[in-house]
DNA sequence: GTCTATAACTAGATAGAC
DNA sequence: GTCTATCTAGTTATAGAC
């Protein structure tokens, strides 16, 4: 039946992708893991780079409609805090990270930020564009004066605290032999993330009065 | 001569690795950009394995030479404060990205955080192992009553957001639109950086007085 | 040390039978 | 829709002349 074989095909497609990246997985890896034939992929999707495309937008296009979803009723709430505002985004990925399969996708989308090909980043800034806006104007919202090249960087930062946590780099760890924590604890690392990034979002803007003056901006310099 | 034509391999590997990735980035591609002839990678390096972890190795001893310095001049300071700990840490591989050739070395080093390649990441742990702890040990010093879990996942944090700000993954401006910032800036960028990281560590750690309470956390849960 | 030439292999894609 | 068989092009790596 066309249906599973194409079923089966993006789900080997996602573990592979997400164990060795895309240049080092093969058509005829992802092929042989799904059980169906070579053939199939292009017969399907027509090049190994729609089938990227694929499997990014299998589990974006949800993703992202459920964030949409937390924010319009984080805006209809009587009490729309910071706090809730970053679960609004920040929880879909994280969440997904928890569900049966999602570990691996989760994975993949966290590297994917950085992969070079432009080909790969169009089709995500298509898949990202209208939930970023969105979100834009609702954190400037909840945090007036702050300067919008400041928000700007701060929501990078969000932004990619969050890859470095979905692409489960777990650089730290390796490093310093860490047996203290959990990385599938996704709760726990969402109260965390939260709590640090309630935080730095609050932070006076450098420059302003009564905030944390960088080095060289005192009035001793 | 050996000696250049051995830099110019490496730097020629850099820039292209950079741009492309590991897989995409071809030795012929290499060694046509350096001026060399394709066996040259073999006498010189063995492998593209091997040329691969010499281009990182080259950029991050000297940068964790650097990071060290700083942090022994900060431990001897009359003021050792939090501000001046994240700046030891994260001030030199964003200085590296003003030097001339160096910004797309760090683009490099961002991306290979996320890299699959077990073998990478052997090597990539054992050039940043000694200059870790040495940093934790640090950190938990000036940030006393963090639970030391806690403080484990806020340097993720830094170490996270760090990785992708080096990797030029720009994602936001590119969805965004925004033409406000300059990414080139990376003084601007440290003192932002700074001032986002300096409040998120400071900030109560979860389920603490006076802290903001995770939800579920909280007395009536 | 550097080169040419080539071996040995692997990849994505396709044609055409069923 | 699915298969086998194969094409074409690209890769790393090496042998051996200079």
């Amino acid at each position: 039946m066309g249906r599973d074989t194409r079923e089966a095909v993006l789900r080997a497609a996602e573990a592979l992708f997400a164990e060795q990246g895309f240049r080092r997985t093969t058509l005829r890896a992802i092929t042989r893991a799904a059980g169906v034939n070579l053939a199939a992929v292009h017969y399907h999707f027509g090049s190994k780079q729609a089938l990227i495309e694929a499997v990014f937008a299998r589990r974006i296009v949800p993703m992202n409609r459920e964030r949409l979803r937390r924010l319009e009723a984080w805006e209809a709430a009587a009490q729309a805090d910071l706090e809730g505002l970053i679960d609004a985004f920040a929880g879909p990925p994280l969440e997904l990270a928890r569900r049966p399969g999602g570990a691996v996708f989760v994975r993949l989308l966290g590297r994917s930020y950085t992969e070079p090909d432009p080909r790969l980043q169009a089709a995500l800034r298509d898949l990202y564009e209208p939930v970023i806006e969105r979100f834009k104007r609702a954190f400037a919202g909840v945090l007036p004066g702050l300067p919008p090249e400041e928000l700007y960087w701060r929501l990078h930062f969000l932004v990619g605290l969050l890859a470095y946590l979905m692409s489960g780099a777990d650089l730290m760890r390796l490093i310093a032999s860490c047996r203290l924590c959990e990385p599938g604890d996704t709760a726990a690392i969402q109260a965390r993330l939260r709590g640090f990034v309630a935080a730095g979002l609050r932070a006076p803007a450098p420059g302003m009065a009564a905030g944390p003056v960088p080095a060289g901006a005192a009035s001793d310099g």
